[in-house]
DNA sequence: CGCGTACATTGCCAACTGGTTATAGAACTG
DNA sequence: CAGTTCTATAACCAGTTGGCAATGTACGCG
């Protein structure tokens, strides 16, 4: 069994996929139901390769699939690397948490002191 | 005033930073306190300027903080950035809840038609 | 001062990225 | 079939990334 060397693999993709403006927009577009290529080239301001380019990328972290109707193919958001990539986040909780908890101690201490 | 720009390239850099899995196993370390490069190296088993160049990218993202401590150097964990990478996550999380929904809905119905 | 330790910086390299234009392919439309 | 529309692919280019070895710098200690 490989182990998290997968896990790893794909947490690469998802974060850089995630990690340019152009795709966030796309992913953000997709929220509200699929759409094809040439609507997210008006979108984003680009050529319509460079929007393909895009799209392979996300298609490649899973964040994204396509479905092809006729001449038209349409972009799909996909969200298990949206929640993967938040599980990941979500392993730092615990330290927000604590911070919070020890702001709530300061503040029922009453003394305000804050943290320089 | 420049309005979603530096946002985005906030966005950029965080979750280019999470893209690399050194950098995340840096920061998984970084959960159980302050760590010196010399520390990281040895987890990473890179080189340690492989290391110093990983913590300026994360400290470039406000992923983590330097504070010195006569020759050594603790790196600390920047918890704002996470939070601000799990808000853009969870901008799709109404979807998630809806999948739910429309699940939970299937259920209730009695038929078990799966999603095909 | 001189030495060792901890870290950053520099220079170099191959690989990858994000953009372009030009071209090719697939599917409807007349 | 010819033309149009939608999309993918190819070829190219500049800039960035991630790694290394070598060097420089800052600090504490004898």
């Amino acid at each position: 069994m490989p182990e998290g060397r997968l896990d790893d693999e794909q947490l690469d993709r998802i974060f850089a996929a995630l990690s340019d403006r152009t795709r966030r927009r796309i992913l953000l577009r997709l929220r509200s139901g699929p759409a094809t290529v040439t609507e997210l080239t008006a979108l984003a301001g680009l050529s319509q390769p460079a929007v393909s380019k895009h799209c392979k990328v996300l298609e490649d972290a899973g964040l994204v699939r396509a479905e092809r109707d006729a001449q038209r193919i349409h972009r799909i958001i996909e969200l298990a690397p949206l929640i993967r990539a938040a599980v990941f986040v979500s392993q730092f909780e615990v330290q927000v948490d604590a911070r919070l908890d020890r702001l709530e101690a300061h503040l029922q201490s009453g003394t305000d002191e804050e943290t320089p």
